[in-house]
DNA sequence: TCACGTCTCTACCATTTGGTAGACAAATCT
DNA sequence: AGATTTGTCTACCAAATGGTAGAGACGTGA
């Protein structure tokens, strides 16, 4: 039989937990209790731990780039409606899928060989928004600024957002879905007020 | 004698390490290595790890708090340079200490105590954010919108881009000094742009 | 000099970690 | 049926972890 149910159910629960706890505070064991298996399973599957990890970065950039491949073709030509269509693409996740952005998040806590192996996978979209943006902004149709740090400083904003929650609590936020909602309206209006050409 | 050295140098190097690599993945041999001590020394010094922990929290906020508190009450009366002059503020850790807001940062991947521990230390300085931007905006001197979330969106942005250089690499940046000072200027640019009343 | 508090050390310990070796059952192939 | 492959398990292991117990060096006050 070709069970890759059991592969595929360690990935998803290794991402949710790498994602919310944090790649290098979560053990083999803990993964195993939580898909209800041996750590020796999860071995078989997956060479080691730091295969896993990749497995799981693969896993994680592939969902991602779905989500903001089908944003970036959507909608008219304005730029504004455009950015805020992969604002928002990226933004459901954090409802549906919290931990795939907190995983992302972690790269900086990931050596060099995992950071590379999720660079290579992302490098495709975050060069299609670089060169969007530049060609926007020679067009006069976005705040002229420079377009790569830019393009840092809106997936900062969005990913910050979405992966601290308790940072947020500490403003007063409430976690529910209207409050959600609230934060997304006003990460949209932040973002739209930021790239308004003047 | 009231050598405060050792006790200093490890909450230091604690704070280092925690923020650059991440609260649960330092061990405490780490950390006694890097200060060139043994490991009993530094539970003589803290009760547990979990009291380090917390002392370096404290550590954290109160040198976060200092620096926030100077540029809330320097410069003018207008609402973006003051704003601007925190951002500056925050930002500057990041080339001096690049460690204390990967720290702060850290909050999402603790447990309840440390961060209702953290929380403590810089409820002040959020409340006094969030109150001052309140009245600027009921005065329209700044863009209107939620100010309790545009205080999160607007840490998040400056947290993010200060703590996740290998995220603006990915982008294109180069990690130098020039690099650094152009983010800066890019994200003080942004910032105003955002906040601009309409 | 002697007693005492301060500070760092060596010597352990129980638990947890990533990983290896191989037994065992079920399915698949010949 | 018999042989082989697939998938999960039990039984280990060496290294690292947070933590305890207590020895010894050092200076200070009586």
């Amino acid at each position: 039989m070709v069970n890759g149910s059991t592969r595929i159910r360690i990935l998803d629960t290794a991402l949710d937990l790498f994602g919310t706890r944090g790649v290098g505070t979560v053990s083999l064991d803990d993964i195993a209790d939580a898909v209800g298996v041996r750590k020796q399973t999860i071995l078989y599957w997956f060479k080691s731990r730091s295969g896993l990890i990749d497995a799981v970065l693969n896993h994680a950039a592939d969902e991602l780039l779905v989500v903001v491949e089908a944003a970036i073709r959507s909608r008219g030509d304005e730029p504004l409606d455009r950015v805020d269509a992969v604002v928002c693409a990226v933004f459901r996740p954090v409802v549906r899928r919290p931990a795939l952005l907190g995983l992302i998040r972690e790269v900086t806590r990931l050596d060099e060989s995992h950071i590379n192996h999720l660079r290579g996978r992302l490098s495709a979209v975050v060069e299609r928004c670089v060169s969007y943006l530049t060609s926007e902004m020679e067009k006069g149709r976005l705040r002229t600024c420079d377009p790569m740090v830019l393009a840092g400083l809106l997936y900062s904003t969005v990913s910050g957002t979405g992966t601290e929650p308790i940072v947020l609590e500490t403003f007063g936020w409430e976690p529910n879905a209207a409050g959600l909602r609230q934060v997304r309206r006003e990460l949209r209006g932040f973002v739209r007020a930021a790239l308004q050409p003047n």
